[in-house]
DNA sequence: TCAGCTCTTTGACTTAAGTCAAAGCGGTCG
DNA sequence: CGACCGCTTTGACTTAAGTCAAAGAGCTGA
């Protein structure tokens, strides 16, 4: 589904972009030549583990999901993707297919641009490829957190990290706001809705936070701090 | 470190990495050009986690382990590289440091690249810059098993997998050899080496596998198969 | 060769977190 | 408005895997 009538602003949006940040008018102009915007409905799946990848997205709007599932059901978010990011690109420069499957979390708009075309305009732009090492070397520190996390650290602990994260992530001084729900947030954290909401109640017990709804409010910062330092209690 | 004597045949080995497989020779020299030749002994710290990185390595000779440990002093393996692998560019790519700590399980010969002259390199020559992508794409690849395995596989799972993986990168039908200590793979599981040594045995009383100190002998691969699946007995 | 390591195995016990079940709480859509 | 459906919470129970302790096994080097 090719959009000429958006072509100019369309190349605007590319440029500001992470990814494409810094490429020549022209590198863009070409880029936004072999994109494609694509639509999918919340809850559609975009890819599942396993498919051939002829090409990776860039989330225009919308917030897409990254995830695995265990043989009975169990979920495990790896991210949660929202506008300007880059999801799928392993297989475009790795080979082989998806290593995990993506659904769309709302309504979402996606720019979906072809391996070949792609891999040509990145061998003829060396920014667009530092760039691109750029993106893939933090997501492979974000993993290395994750399995730091799993491996290392117990629910607590993980629970700590991420409202911490959270916190930073959102600037609003001691309150912040869960941006998924408690179940969706347990399958990133790698655990249960259940142990989730026992926790969460645990954190607000030993007077960590205090919670309304999705609003927490950070009552102990550094009591927090040192939980997800050490990983439990 | 730079040994002028070594030149000719540096250039040689590097040109049959698969980091800078298929570059020219021209590039290859100065490849060559900026790389420095290190040695580290047998348990030498490479780097830690949190140290600046102002440039990546390519192990010659030896092994090196990429790990995390927690406060309380569990260890979690990430990988284990050997001749011809790249480890440490994640700092390069994306700033800031190190997230992992590397360290010699051998005594190592390593190709040192610094960071400014490497990055010049890439942006000249797109031909490894695809190289770099495919690896850290591989690498993402590998991880996402990792977390895969770690949130939703239990012990017996893994090691199932890992026995798997093991028999066919050995390519000696069934029988195998494990490559690191017990407690070694242990930690590359995220296990204890108790809970392992019980995992191994129940493996052997159930009849998958048959065990004879770091040599392994696989008795039943389809159920070991269907228990890498599933994830559990 | 034997003293002193580290690695591995086994046993008894503890514990974090998962399972199962049920009740409460909201939304929202006829 | 009210019935339904998904999300969340709570409670009782189970279980996989970690901890602690001790004994064996295997190497290594004086």
């Amino acid at each position: 589904m090719i959009d000429d009538n958006r072509d100019r602003s369309l190349v605007e949006w590319l440029g500001r972009t992470s990814l494409f940040a810094g490429m020549a008018e022209a590198h863009l102009r070409e880029l936004s030549g072999i994109a494609m915007v694509v639509s999918y409905r919340k809850r559609t799946t975009i890819f599942s583990a396993g498919d051939q990848g002829n090409g990776f997205y860039l989330v225009k709007e919308g917030k897409v999901k990254i995830y695995m599932i265990s043989p009975e059901g169990k979920e495990q978010i790896l991210h949660i993707f929202g506008s300007g990011e880059p999801f799928g690109e392993v297989p475009v420069f790795a080979g082989k297919s998806f290593p995990a499957h993506a659904v769309a979390l709302e309504d979402c708009r996606l720019i979906f641009l072809p391996r070949d075309d792609f891999v040509a305009l990145v061998a003829a732009n060396p920014a667009l490829a530092l760039n691109l090492l750029a993106a893939l070397a933090a997501r492979l520190r974000q993993f290395t957190k994750m399995i730091d996390a799993l491996s290392l650290k117990e629910v607590p602990g993980r629970l700590a990290a991420h409202l911490l994260f959270l916190s930073e992530k959102q600037l609003a001084g001691d309150n912040l706001q869960l941006e998924l729900s408690k179940t969706q947030l347990a399958s990133l954290l790698g655990t249960i809705p259940e142990t989730l909401s026992r926790m969460l109640s645990k954190l607000q017990r030993e007077g960590f936070i205090r919670i309304d709804g999705a609003k927490i409010l950070i009552s102990d910062r550094a009591g927090l701090a040192a939980l997800a330092e050490i990983g439990k209690f």
